[in-house]
DNA sequence: CCTGTTGCTGTATGATTATTCAAGTGAGTG
DNA sequence: CACTCACTTGAATAATCATACAGCAACAGG
């Protein structure tokens, strides 16, 4: 699967959560003011491979979002889950300003988002993990950089 | 609805339940060998009212949710569609310095970070929704305040 | 018995979606 | 490089579905 039609299909699926199309013109033509244009053909094919099927009040997910939610992460760790899942997973380590971009190889970015959920440290604002990489957004730079220390901590 | 209605749509029902179903047109062959005899257009319309809907593998029943759905005859003022969004999913808030980051139950971000999108407010630069975490970067800490209170406005 | 109303349906046709075919692209291989 | 193979896409077209309109039956009120 290529990027380019990855990301077409996750702005589908972010448009038809939101306001109802009524059908794939509808749908190509708001993907052509997200600046990507393709034809109905492939829209149909899309929304195969997604699942969604067309209702009065516009495409929905057959059974509940299930093609669309990524993998649920167990939590089975008994005491250091953040500890064992950085060790296991975390490959680069990046501060930026709030922010800190944690890099993984594939498929290892939603197993540390969680441990990081769970520890539920104030100075996270929030984590959002893609497939490799995975944003952890701090209240302020000086809680960035707390968040950091404890993880350097936690790899010792 | 007459009774000669009601019987064809319990047989309909019956039908797809079994064997998946191809078409309209196969409903109709299907349901002449139970003696009923009508167009692809009379089906059109029972399917509708069945809520069944058309997918790869034959027509279904939406989810339970989507069929309680209220009757369409009111057509009230649309609410705000992220009023409504941020009603219905919204669990946190968090700032951070030009940033906002949301929390919602499993499967709300996206509703939410499209109605955001839809609003094509100046302030924000762009949104970045996983399953339950939506990221919302402004152009400024200021400009953040200003997205703040305008959505605390809207859960009021 | 009229007359108006409502619900159901078929016909014809318009609208929408799926598929066929061919072309382009990129990864892997010898 | 030359080749193959898998994947993606658009154009054209076939297949499927939705709807406007009109007819008909049942029924209610006068």
């Amino acid at each position: 699967m290529s990027a380019h039609k990855r990301f077409r299909q996750g702005q589908i699926l972010k448009l038809v959560a939101g306001q109802p199309v009524a059908n794939q013109d509808e749908l190509r033509r708001r993907l052509v003011h997200l600046g990507m244009r393709v034809t109905q053909a492939t829209l149909s094919r899309d929304l195969r491979e997604l699942r969604l099927v067309k209702t009065s009040e516009g495409y929905q997910p057959l059974r509940a979002a299930a093609a669309v939610k990524p993998p649920v992460v167990e939590e089975t760790a008994p005491q250091h889950s953040l500890a064992r899942a950085l060790k296991e997973f975390l490959l680069d380590f990046r501060p930026a300003q709030n922010m800190l971009v944690l890099k993984t190889p594939p498929g290892g970015a939603q197993p540390i988002a969680a441990a990081v959920d769970a520890e539920h440290w104030k100075e996270v604002a929030g984590t959002l993990a893609g497939d490799d990489t995975i944003l952890i957004i701090a209240t302020s730079s000086r809680a960035r950089a707390a968040i950091q220390k404890r993880m350097e901590d936690l790899l010792r």
